[in-house]
DNA sequence: ACGTTTCAGTTAGAGGCTATCACTCAAGTT
DNA sequence: AACTTGAGTGATAGCCTCTAACTGAAACGT
């Protein structure tokens, strides 16, 4: 379903018939199956290139050669190489949805720990796939909405399991600054009514999840690009102490 | 006979200087002052090209014929395509040194505030300037020496505000982990004789600027990237918290 | 002042890429 | 059996990087 035809193009034939037939939900027509494990398999082979090439030198006629077609052949599949590449961002944003999702889930109740060791596995079983969404932008791209409703989800699932946290849990005592005593804070309190609509999170809850996202991505976009290479500390471990951090915060 | 090949970069170029005649400090051939002439204007347009389309867009060809020059030409200043974005990057990297070094100097003493203040400055002038040394690193590719050298040099610049620092300045009193409470602090006590050499920064400074990097490039990748719009929090303001939260460490 | 060398810039071309078009031909449909 | 759909093809245009052979002028040595 919901495959919604992209050859639009020529012979448009749009009209999709009346009625015909099956319209189920699972059954499809050979054709439709053939077609759907074909666009599988051209996925498959763009991301073996990507995690060895980067985004950048996905080919769509290297591609082609590969599954032993000719280069305008994968044009019946995708209407570009640019829908192509938006497909695997979707694929990119939903996989980390599900692996936040699954680890918010196996945790009991909800824990940040996991959350985080569920991202940091996720990024490091494929650095290329996070740089696909957490990455360089291209200037003009803008990705279409159902792309950033996952990516919404994602940091849903997030906000519940700081939401369901204990709100001063950490060091016993008191953090100096524990909710809105920083600038920050307070603005992030202001918004809070507007902003955060359809999530009953408190404005702390949000000042955690955006910490825990930022801090994070800190540390394992620098560690995914190399940027610690001879320095000669573990990557683990700042990355540990700065989920301790947020946790303890 | 033989007249190319050998081509033009074989080495050095770049350099400004080193004279191939005598002369000793500035004076240059002519045909050296037009060398380097032709090869600054063509790392401008580079640059505007960068800035509107993203480092993967650059075309030498589109260069050449906004310079009013016919493709091969740019190939006698640089030889060819990654050697004028690793020329890129390098000067990146040594603007944010000067940048930086500056703000350091500037500020009294060390001011970590000046340094930060002065990096996302420097990141928000040219988010695509920022992404060719931070964003997505492209598989194969390693930076050449120098360029490694001009990093070291940014971290040195940053170690030695972390040093200059008054230890556990922050809070008053003691936040409850200063500085070898916790595992990685611990860990990165134990790689300080090896690691920092050349650099007399304590292990607690080096801890701080770790955290002073990773969490800005946090915060400012992600707002870079747009990853934050449509949130409608001011991601200055989470900028300036997470600097506070590292300074009060 | 006159060769000689050096080098910027040119055109031509190989090879790769995205993408479009007209076409074939087999598989599904009626 | 006739018809319709659509997967795959080759040809083509236009862009790209980069190489090769050549032209011509500026710089240099004597």
């Amino acid at each position: 379903m919901a495959d919604t035809d992209t050859d639009a193009g020529s012979t448009d034939t749009g009209g999709t018939d009346t009625g015909s037939t099956d319209a189920g939900a699972g059954a499809k027509t050979p054709r439709e199956r053939y077609r759907t494990q074909v666009r599988a398999e051209i996925k498959e082979r763009a991301w073996e290139q990507i995690a060895t090439a980067g985004a950048s030198a996905l080919s769509l006629n290297a591609i082609a050669k590969r599954m032993g077609m000719s280069g305008p052949a994968l044009y019946r599949y995708y209407a570009g190489r640019d829908e192509l590449i938006t497909e695997l961002i979707r694929d990119a944003y939903r996989s980390l949805a599900d692996t936040f999702r699954a680890a918010s889930a196996s945790a009991s109740g909800a824990d940040l720990a996991a959350l985080a060791h569920a991202l940091r596995g996720w990024a490091l079983e494929d650095p290329q796939r996070y740089f696909l969404i957490y990455g360089t932008p291209v200037p003009g791209y803008h990705a279409p909405d159902d792309v950033t409703a996952i990516a919404s989800e994602i940091m849903a699932t997030l906000l519940d399991a700081c939401a369901a946290m204990p709100s001063g849990s950490g060091s016993g005592g008191d953090s100096p600054e524990t909710s809105t005593a920083t600038e920050f804070g307070a603005h992030i309190e202001d918004l809070g009514r507007q902003w955060a609509a359809g999530h009953p999170a408190p404005p702390a809850a949000l000042q955690r999840a955006l910490t825990f996202w930022t801090r994070l991505h800190g540390v394992l976009s620098l560690e995914l690009a190399g940027h610690f290479t001879g320095m000669g500390f573990d990557p683990a471990l700042l990355f540990a102490a700065e989920l301790d951090d947020v946790r303890a915060r």
